[in-house]
DNA sequence: CCTGGTGTAAAAATCCTGTGAAAGCAGGGA
DNA sequence: TCCCTGCTTTCACAGGATTTTTACACCAGG
């Protein structure tokens, strides 16, 4: 697995410029990222299932305290950066005391405000190697990536360590559609050899293990000459017609309705 | 609840003053400190059990990239703190890359190099006085971390050291995968090294103890290429199925783990 | 009608784990 | 101090499971 998973981060500050160029370079790292111009209630921080959070006291207004304060509490696992303008010794310190992971003060370089939310993190993602967010659910499947396995009902798919990657990255970008070069950077963690099939005959193992327990469910979709998309729909026709006719070669018409959706 | 654990921390620097300033103030914390004015090998430094190291590079020489890489890549959980003297953003964010935690540069007030070594060293606040509410059960086992020992009625299962830590470990997290590096990570103490089977070995013994007192019951399930799962189940195809049917544990969170509010 | 992209199956190569045993270490007692 | 004992680490190998490669049929699109 990669060591730098995806960054979700959230920036509350106004100064536009810098929140613009952080923005483009995070964006280049491939993070999450979300600005805010102000201060949001710490439980919709909650709700948004953060990695990180980079925040400019400033903009907390007379609570900035407060509420850092009611932040780091409330979300031991988010890593918390500040990044002030001028501070003195003792604002640092009572900062880091509440529970704020690093103070940086501005002016201060967008790389090293990266770099300082990575390390922040990594230390966070180290002490809770334990998976916090619950089952992603997709059609009848749950992956739970705590057990590196997905389920219909209570019932393994027995996925092997590769099949499970694959599907787990396929199914965090539902509706998305990733090219061969793309999918294989990121499961197999080097690039792509010329005529490599892997993924290929990784997603026809995929598709026959989803189908054997999900059989009225269609989970991958293939886009000719592009790559992949995960987008778990109801086979229409099964819940229709469950009198199955015999299915001839013919059968083009449903299979149109969704390749070209 | 800000009074922490007591911190055990490595100091690598040889501006005296600085350090004589910095230990008073350690010291006054309660900290356990030692002050070193080179470099060590990393070796040794697994064998102090620290929590948090804070270097100056200029006393690593020529190799303090190199130096700062190794002491980070073995002890994730170590807290590494650099305290260097002119440093330029380009090294700063090199060392945070690198797994350094943080990057202080001199001159700075000892008050806030506390401060951020103590935000690094933050992390699990298990604090469990409850006494996990008496032994733990899992199929016939009890597992008593009083004793640091297993039993099985009032048998115990005769465990060493390293094979308690292990199960405890384990069962601790029922219904987990865990894998390998991890599993090594948190019982040894530091960073498993390629192709060590230390953790394999170890599964062994405690499946064969397990066993040997507990035949009818399976608690240490494998799952290829990822690492090892604790989940207590009664092996069917004993005469009788015991009652006992629903281990499920994954419906309900890990109760002891960080549900803490 | 061609050409390249994709589905499919099976062989080949690789990797992973279980296992037994030897070698290395540390602590206690003679 | 030396030896004994029990624990931990390392090594080597066999048997399986998984991954990769290869081959061929088939389909989409120009």
């Amino acid at each position: 697995m990669n060591s730098q998973q995806t960054i979700r981060l959230t920036v509350i500050d106004d100064d536009s410029g810098f929140v613009t160029v952080l923005a483009k370079r995070t964006e280049a790292a491939g993070w999450q990222q979300r600005t805010l111009g102000s201060a949001i209630p710490p439980e919709e921080l909650v709700a948004m299932k953060l990695n990180a959070l980079l925040v400019d006291p400033s903009v907390l207004g007379e609570d900035a305290w407060a509420y850092l304060e009611r932040v780091c509490g409330m979300l031991p696992d988010l890593g918390v950066v500040v990044c002030s303008g001028r501070s003195t010794v003792a604002q640092r310190v009572r900062g880091l005391r509440l529970g704020v992971d690093d103070w940086i003060t501005k002016p201060c370089h967008p790389e090293e405000v990266i770099a300082r939310i990575e390390a922040v993190s990594r230390r966070r993602r180290r002490s809770r190697p334990q998976a916090e967010a619950g089952p992603v659910r997709a059609g009848e499947l749950a992956i739970r990536s705590d057990r590196f396995q997905a389920f219909v009902g209570d019932v393994s798919l027995d996925l092997t360590r590769r099949e499970f990657e694959l599907l787990q990255l396929l199914a965090d970008a539902p509706g998305q559609v990733l090219e061969r070069e793309a999918i294989y950077q990121r499961v197999w963690g080097y690039a792509m050899a010329h005529g490599d099939r892997s993924v290929d005959v990784f997603i026809r193992k995929l598709r026959q293990k989803l189908e054997k327990l999900s059989p009225s469910w269609s989970y991958i979709h293939t886009h000719f000459g592009v790559g992949y998309r995960f987008d778990p729909e109801p086979i229409d026709g099964v819940a229709i017609a469950p009198p199955e006719r015999h299915p001839d070669v013919d059968s083009a018409p449903v299979q149109d309705a969704f390749t070209t959706a």
